[in-house]
DNA sequence: TCGTCCCCTGTGAGCGCTAACATCACCGCG
DNA sequence: CGCGGTGATGTTAGCGCTCACAGGGGACGA
């Protein structure tokens, strides 16, 4: 393991000793030093760091970690999806940590059932992480969090199980709602959906927010589909909508099964937006280049990262001093109106928002 | 800091000695237990796993890191781009790192200068990792691996200055030359493209590739097209490549570019691939679902992923061993012909591919 | 019967750092 | 001139674990 002094000893990585002899100090000065410490001379200060940039010194922040209890550590569980939601959190999740001084590990879930979760949680824990965020929206996965030993601070990010840990997201409820809402507005008699898969919390909120805004309307409630978040299902779910000639607006669960949708619509030849009016949801970069360009929700995920960090770090930096973790937060989403929705009948005014 | 023994000692986590009291050992037959050391009889085996058991013992990885040297921590260095590419390859990895036992710590970089990816990789070393992993393509920030001492195993994935460091990633030259060769089979007199962003070496591969083809076909070398990787540079390049009649094929270097082109063309009303034959590369999950369906370059991005973690974990192993770290490995790029390609001048053969 | 080996277990010393206290020199004050 | 106070530094103990070695007992052969 350790350098194994044979032949002529190898010189390993310098330590706190090694500085403090050369600048003619004890290690503990030199500690003094690295930690800002106010009790230093100038002259020693100067010293220590010349010796330190001689050296080339490290702190071994493993021992440093033992020493205090802190490793600066954050774990992030996700799905291994490389959907656009998931990834781009994780992504706002490590600017934010980086700025507050923490680092992330991962831990990815090859499969979404109860049992992962635990062991994810468990990996990361093993590691030393000083707190938990959780980026999985399937509903198994987040119950099982319930079961999770409640001694480190975990924030569920994009959804999560009410009333057990604070949650960070954007309100899916709401963003359905503004969906369905203009399709209504632009004089649509009713709204269909493309929901994406039944266990995952966000396509439930999703659902709930449609069939909300079309009852509180007093308009029909047609059953919804129901895709896996993936193009393909939302084709097969295009074809199946493409059939029934009285289907003039189509709210679905996400850009992807949106672009599915477009491609079986335009098979058929039902013209978009003319006769059918399609929402999406997320606004991937993608959407204002689908044919034609895609009305969707917003949801700024970097900013669901960036949140869903500070309230973790507030929840371990109020460890122990009676603070109350503060309880999550709710970013709002926004529609971004372009090509694929026009008013019903209406269907000679179209507009590109393509610059 | 730690638990401050104020008020009746909340009991602190237990520790080996704990388990060890417990059990009727020393600390040091519980870690003979943990590490599964043969000389440990059968009975104080149980006794001692009853014990950890009965405590809720956790081994501490902290204080095992620091004595043994090992953190068993990988740090992956990205930039935060939630291209389809960079976030497939970090899943890859993550996935083959927890078989084989390690944990990953990622950076990612904001911007792409010189000076970002140094301080990126610093952050790792000190937080203890034992070898790196490089997704960036730039060949700024690659060049900037070259003034990363070399005393921490690194690999390149993706792509990465020839010659420095192993180099995991799938063959750019093959595929471009898979999708170019394509296009001059099916009878097109020449193949525009539509590349990458300067910097990227991704990009520049993929440019050698093609003209290298062209030329060796004694086909003229139209000059490329630069885009960023996103939709709205394709669908420019599109909009100039759609004023020249005489464009029958066009390669484009990513999925996301061939959606705005193929978006351009629409718009142009260049019918596709009647007109104009379009390959992407990538093969994006959403690529079979565009209009038309894209043929495109497959890339395996998952075995990158885990190829290049088996490369890294072999030369940390070898580390000291007088081994030479092996030198990387290249990835076979894939032709999936879908329906955005058709034989010049037969426009009316078409196929769909979509199940 | 004794020596030897092997299996199992314990002891002590670190890993590199920080926390808490001890120490020392020096200052100003009464 | 002696006192407490303050700033700069050193000393000593851990943090929780592993490594290297020391030992004790039983099995086995001579």
């Amino acid at each position: 393991m350790q350098d194994d002094g044979r032949s002529q000893a190898r010189p390993r990585s310098p330590v706190m000793a090694d500085v403090g002899r050369l600048a003619g100090v004890s290690h503990q000065t030199v500690s003094r030093v690295i930690n800002g410490s106010r009790h230093v001379s100038p002259s020693t200060r100067a010293r220590v760091l010349a010796a330190m940039e001689q050296l080339g010194y490290r702190p071994n922040s493993i021992a440093r970690a033992l020493a205090t209890g802190h490793t600066n550590t954050l774990g992030v569980v996700s799905s291994d999806s490389t959907l656009y939601g998931p990834a781009s959190t994780l992504f706002g999740i490590e600017r934010a940590a980086h700025l507050a001084g923490y680092f992330i590990v991962i831990a990815s879930m090859k499969a979404l059932d109860r049992g992962t979760m635990p062991e994810a949680i468990d990996r990361l824990r093993l590691h030393g992480v000083e707190g938990i965020l959780v980026i999985v929206s399937d509903a198994d996965a987040a119950d099982a969090l319930s079961d999770v030993s409640p001694d480190l601070p975990l924030v569920a990010v994009v959804a999560g199980p009410e009333r057990t840990f604070p949650l960070v997201s954007v309100d899916q409820f709401e963003g359905a709602r503004l969906a369905t809402r203009h399709l209504l507005d632009l004089g649509h008699p009713t709204v269909h959906h493309v929901a994406g898969p039944p266990n995952s919390l966000e396509a439930r909120q999703r659902i709930a927010g449609w069939r909300a805004t079309l009852e509180e309307a007093g308009a029909p409630v047609p059953t919804p589909l129901v895709g896996d978040w993936g193009a393909r299902s939302g084709y097969h779910a295009g074809r199946r909508l493409a059939r029934e000639p009285q289907v003039s607006a189509v709210f679905v669960a996400n850009d992807q099964m949106a672009l599915g949708l477009l491609r079986a619509m335009h098979e058929a030849d039902r013209r978009i937006p003319d006769e059918v009016s399609v929402v999406g949801f997320d606004d991937t970069p993608e959407a204002p280049y689908f044919t034609p360009s895609l009305t969707t929700v917003r949801q700024d995920f970097g900013e669901v990262g960036s949140r869903s960090l500070a309230v973790l770090v507030r929840a371990i930096e109020a460890d122990g001093s009676g603070h109350r973790p503060q309880e999550g937060s709710i970013v709002a989403p926004e529609l971004i109106i372009r090509a694929s929705t026009v008013a019903h009948g209406a269907g000679s005014m179209r507009f590109h928002d393509i610059g």
